[in-house]
DNA sequence: CTATTTAATGCAACCGGTTGCATGTCAAGT
DNA sequence: ACTTGACATGCAACCGGTTGCATTAAATAG
């Protein structure tokens, strides 16, 4: 038997205040029933029992639960943090509890997990989802679900659109006279790499610009460092990285070797994740995150109260963050090819 | 009225199954109870409905519920992410649900969390809690509660000792030719702070090195740059900061001042929050926080399991994290005064 | 002054499980 | 053959609230 906890219970409460379980119940849930005497007479009952109303019976009757999962591929990636603690706080205005997992980019634990919470939530939001759309789509149809970077028709979802920041990285560097620039990629089935290769190709086809793409599937900081070379190799004086640690990678390696950035050569990153706490402090762009966590919850809680709202597609921009890895291209006074 | 889920109920199961509820609850809870047959016949009527027992429910009965509480100060500061993710993974071994929840550091709103919590949750893991000890021990004594980097006398605890790592430090610096170093604090009110300023100290004592403390309430990376030039006028040539970001900050100074590090000053970190992903690589000592995360949740469990274990005081060893920012003190050989 | 509303509260069923105790069955013990 | 016990299952109360409907008293209408 666990030690059950002693709280007292809504019947005490009514025989202390000398009405029944149910005036107490609608005491706390509709007071405007009451006569305001009876909700006083009660109140001062379950102050002075220091009655709390149980959560868990509440939930039972009412398959309200109050609590929303949250699961997010990995806590310990850097972008997530800022996601997680927005629709927490976000969550907490509404009296909402939040559940986190992780399901370490398997589908089979985010399918476990979706399982686990299931009895105990009202509704979920999935970050980055790692399950098939059938599946996503098998759990919408249960309860509320609202996904973040993840693009199924139907489901209510925020999209953080790095493609706008991205063509604004693209636009700085021409501003500043590159003329031939490369990509480095991330991992193949992401939607945010197919999204800013995409991006970059196009600003630069519009701009005139050359563009080479690396591939590269592990996006790291040691990825960074070995692809350095080959970059430098296609006569590039500027890169975009998929990510911010894949750009540190890269500056690392080019200090090593030689490269002064922004000097000889321009890196842009991604997503944000380190700040201004390098150095040179890296021009990226902005991740959006928390803006992201925050939509989500509110649309998630706009979902439980208006039964209707559905297949919301909410897209947020990104910018540039300029700091100090982009500078002129090396000798553009000098080309004779300037062009406009 | 919630669009109330219509899963199968345990009556159904047994209706299908021809039996009655009972033992439908026992083929989930204790089959061994029940004969093989009988098992098998529910199971397949189980399984055939799509049934699945409510945790609510059997929460409710039972007053065990299967989830446990998690409170950071701030889910974005980078010591808590590892840690978290620990926890969290820990606690999906053993079938727990674990509530996230963020204090901002605020010890009212840790409160608020507590009490939302404390109906649907059979323990607490309170990290750096914000919290009185009498707020502490009273939340204790209602139900288990497991503290991380807070030291409360009769409550388990774990605690990362981070002297440990920074005795190393120092006396790598020692081995480097270094003489005479600095601590760059961090908050006044801060367990840590104090205890890495006195292992410095200590440490320093010991291996005859001379050291100016220094004060810096915020640690941030804009305090580590502001601090830098006073850090150069005590003329030590080494500094160990209270944290990555800290550090990283007088590193970025250091760099716009032209001094070369580790050539000229040697830096390092504490909390290894930046991973190797900077330039040159920080020196610093490791946090241990995805083991506190482990611990902490492996102690809670065991806890619920043999209700008597209480008061563990657990301590975690850091060690140091040799990088790049650390190097032989300049014009070592030079000095006529190297002693051992 | 009676008929009809309206407001406040009580009654009891229900949410979906768990569990102590009673009952029934069948095999082993004597 | 008769008791004893072990084992399997059922019965019904209970966990702590919520809520539709019934009841009663007070207010308003006719």
């Amino acid at each position: 038997m666990p030690p059950r906890q002693n709280r007292p219970t809504i019947n005490q409460v009514a025989a202390a205040a000398g009405v029944t379980k149910s005036s107490v119940s609608r005491a706390f849930s509709r007071p405007e029933m009451l006569s305001e005497e009876t909700v006083r007479k009660i109140f001062a009952a379950a102050e002075q029992l220091g009655y709390v109303p149980n959560h868990t019976a509440r939930a039972l009757s009412t398959g309200r639960h109050g609590n929303i999962a949250l699961i997010v591929p990995d806590v310990a990636n850097p972008f997530f943090p800022p996601l997680i603690r927005a629709a927490q706080s976000e969550a907490d205005r509404s009296d909402y509890c939040v559940f986190l997992g992780n399901s370490d980019e398997d589908p089979k634990q985010e399918d476990r997990l979706i399982g686990r919470f299931a009895g105990q939530v009202e509704g979920f939001v999935l970050v980055s989802s790692r399950l098939s759309d059938a599946q996503i789509i098998a759990h919408a149809s249960r309860r509320p679900v609202v996904l973040i970077n993840r693009d199924v028709k139907g489901i209510s979802r925020i999209l953080i659109d790095s493609a706008t920041g991205v063509a604004e990285a693209v636009a700085h560097l021409a501003n500043l006279g590159h003329k031939k620039l490369v990509y480095v990629g991330g991992p193949h089935g992401s939607w945010s790499n197919k999204q800013r290769r995409n991006a970059v190709r196009r600003s630069a086809r519009e701009l005139g610009l050359d563009v080479t793409v690396i591939a590269n599937e592990f996006a790291a900081f040691e990825a960074g460092r070995r692809i350095a070379a080959s970059v430098l190799a296609t006569g590039a004086t500027a890169a975009i990285a998929f990510d911010d640690l894949t750009a540190q990678g890269m500056l690392a390696e080019f200090a090593d070797q030689g490269v002064a950035v922004p000097a000889d050569f321009a890196v842009v990153g991604c997503d944000d994740v380190l700040g201004a706490a390098t150095y040179p402090s890296l021009t990226t762009v902005s991740n959006r995150s928390a803006a992201a966590g925050k939509a989500a919850l509110n649309l998630l809680i706009d979902i439980f109260q208006n039964h209707a709202i559905r297949d919301v597609r909410y897209v947020l921009d990104t910018s540039l963050v300029i700091r100090k890895t982009t500078g002129p291209a090396r000798n553009t006074r000098l080309n004779g090819d300037v062009q406009s």
